[in-house]
DNA sequence: TATAATTACTACAAGGCAGCTAGGATATGG
DNA sequence: CCATATCCTAGCTGCCTTGTAGTAATTATA
């Protein structure tokens, strides 16, 4: 019952992201991992779901970089997690596909529910809501 | 983000105790395990740790078996779930121990309201509501 | 047009852990 | 005493997360 860490560092990468200007210019993967203390390498991968995910746009090249695909507070932590991970799957049995016994089984309306909850908690909580709340104490980082 | 087939398998089990007469006297895993499917020898360890939250109660010997420690309305998903995991964790970042940066991190809220809601869902639901809904249909597994 | 900067892509290695199996110890009703 | 069950401990195995590494492709700039 885990958010991957993967999933977490892509939260605080964009946080990062932002923090480092790249609501307005390129910000490179160097920057972010130093100010974050995560390997460069590791953000790649990150960035590039990222980037086919529609959250982040990178540019090539001598001054390129990484900048927001749109407005902070019009990117979910849903749709971060959904990027790294793929759908929040609270069990494997909220689908007919992989459950087999989907349609006589008693509780799959269990897990539904459940990912529902915690679908909407996330679906709730933008990017520039970790911004706003930060920028509430001094000397801020994220783990 | 998932629940471990250990508690799901702990929750049907649980399910499947009551149904087989579990509320009055001793089932035997051999018989819950031939009803959901599972193999017994895994059934004994979720069972042993069943035992040992107070949610069961076994007795040894020939006309033994597994008996509910308590009514099906009291059994919530929450307990039977941190039985076999331990609390739900969304992230280690929601404990000091371990997170290290935790009192100048800017998202362990976002954690700890996660863990908060899904444990409200779990904490809501008990092996007497899944039965209530089972009732609802005929011939009803549960996987 | 050369060069340095920087993303894009692929492969794979190491470690942890969930999921399961196995064997024997212990208790108990008949 | 024996069949029936729970109780307890160890260990295996395969997958998945977490990374590392190397190389290709692209681009601003001098």
């Amino acid at each position: 019952m885990k958010i991957t860490t993967k999933s977490r560092y892509a939260i605080r990468s964009i946080f990062a992201l932002v923090l480092l200007g790249g609501d307005e210019r390129p910000v490179t993967l160097t920057q972010i991992a130093e100010h974050e203390d995560i390997s460069r390498k590791y953000l790649e991968q990150i960035f590039i779901k990222l980037k086919k995910s529609k959250i982040v746009e990178g540019s090539r090249g001598a001054q390129g970089g990484y900048i927001l695909a749109k407005p902070a507070n019009m990117i979910t932590l849903k749709e971060v997690i959904y990027a790294m991970d793929g759908p929040v799957s609270v069990s494997d049995c909220t689908n007919e596909s992989v459950c087999g016994n989907f349609d006589h089984c008693g509780i799959n309306w269990l897990w539904s529910g459940l990912k529902k909850t915690v679908d909407n908690y996330l679906e709730n909580i933008t990017i520039y809501d970790l911004k706003r709340q930060a920028t509430g104490g001094k000397d801020v980082n994220l783990s």
